[in-house]
DNA sequence: CATCATGCGGAGCAACAGTTCCGCTTGTCA
DNA sequence: TGACAAGCGGAACTGTTGCTCCGCATGATG
C-alpha cells in the first residue's frame, strides 16, 4: 500500500518547518514551535520522526545534500587553494546562517545516519588532500577539523549591530591555513 | 553587625563549588549540582546570589581577576607580538578548560556588573593596541573579537581522544593574525 | 456513497530545573 | 549558659519541554 497523500505532504511540511525553526532559534527550538510553523499537531511530527534528534539529523542531511555541489565545484577549480578557500567560505556562511547545523553535527553517533553529511565530510577531505599535496595548505588539518574551526563563524556576534564580523574571522583562518606553495 | 562567620564561609564554598561545577558541566549545570558540591542547601545559594546568572557572573569575575596578571605580563614583554601571543594563548587555555566562561561572557548585560572582567577586556585592548601600533598585528581586530575567535578553543573536540587539538587551532589563528612588521 | 484503516490533533503525562518558603539549627553576645 | 535573630536545609511550587495516547477525521477503494 502506498502511503496516503496527506501523510507525504505533512512530512515535507514538518521538515521545512523544522529547518526554519532550528535556523532561527537554534537546536533547542521547542517541538511545539515546529508543529506551529508546520500547522500540524505534535502527533504528526512524531509519526514521521521517532524523536527530536532524528528530526535534527534529517534537517542536517537535507542541507548537506545541497552543499555537496560545492565540493565538486571546489575540486574542479584549477587552483587547489582557491578551491579549498571557496568551499571553506561557503561552509562558514552556511554555519553562520544556521546555528543548529553545528549543534547537530556535534551529535556524533546520530550523524552516522546522515548519509549526505558523511559524503560532505568525505568530499571535504578530498579537497583538503588536493590542496595539501599541492603544498598550499597547512599540514596536520583534516576534514574533521573544519567544523571546529568554523566555530568562529557560528558563534553569535559579541558586538551587536555587527553581524558580519564572522567573515573577517574566516579571512584570518584562511590566512593562517595557507602555505606559500612550491612556486613561492 | 558583622555577618555570621558560617555565612561568610558558605559563600566561599558556594562560589568554589560553582566554579568547579560550571567548569565540568558548562553553564547549564543544575543549581542542585552546585548545592551538592558545596554541601549546602539550595536556600543557602539563593541567599548569597539573587539568581543563577548572578552566580555565573560572580565566577567569571573571580577568574578574570586571576587573568588580569597576564595582561601586565604581556605589556611588559619586550616584543609586542610575543606579548599578545602569550596573552591570547593563555586566554585560549582558560576558555578551553572551562566552557562556562564563554557562555557567561556572552551574557552582555550582566557582564557590566563584573568589574574584573571589564578590566580584563580593557587590558586586552591595550595589548592589542600596542601590537597594532608596532605593525605586527592585523588591523581591524579589537578586544571584543577575542572571545569570538577563541570559540575555536572552547568548542568541544569533534574527534574523541584528541582533546588538545585546540592548541593547533590557536596556532592557525595566530598565524593569520600576525603581520611581518616594519623590520620585515 | 459506504467502509475502514491510515493518519491526525492536541490534551495530558513525566522529567527536570529555577526559585521560594518556612520550620529548625546554630553562631553570637552578654 | 540562655535568648534571640541570622542563617540554614530541602521539600514543594511553577514553568517548560520532550513525548505518548486515543478519540476523531479523512483519503483510498469499490
Amino acid at each position: 500500500m502506498a502511503p496516503r497523500a496527506d501523510a507525504v505532504r505533512n512530512r515535507e511540511r514538518v521538515l521545512a518547518a523544522a529547518r526554519a525553526a532550528f535556523a532561527d532559534l537554534g537546536g533547542d527550538a521547542p517541538m511545539e514551535e515546529v508543529a506551529r510553523r508546520a500547522e500540524v499537531g505534535m502527533g504528526t511530527i512524531y509519526r514521521h520522526f521517532p524523536d527530536k534528534e532524528a528530526l535534527l539529523v534529517a534537517v542536517l542531511d537535507q542541507r548537506s545534500q545541497v552543499s555537496l555541489a560545492w565540493v565538486d565545484e571546489a575540486l574542479e577549480h584549477p587552483d587547489p587553494w582557491e578551491g579549498f578557500a571557496l568551499l571553506f567560505g561557503r561552509l562558514a556562511q552556511e554555519f553562520a546562517e544556521d546555528r543548529s547545523l553545528v549543534e547537530v553535527a556535534r551529535l556524533r553517533r546520530r550523524t552516522d545516519e546522515a548519509e549526505s553529511y558523511r559524503q560532505l565530510v568525505a568530499g571535504t577531505q578530498r579537497v583538503i588532500d588536493r590542496a595539501q599535496r599541492a603544498g598550499v595548505l597547512r599540514l596536520g588539518i583534516d576534514a574533521d577539523d573544519v567544523p571546529a574551526l568554523l566555530a568562529v563563524a557560528w558563534e553569535p556576534p559579541w558586538v551587536e549591530d555587527e553581524q558580519e564580523r564572522w567573515s573577517t574571522y574566516v579571512e584570518v583562518l584562511l590566512d593562517g591555513l595557507r602555505r606559500p606553495g612550491p612556486g613561492g
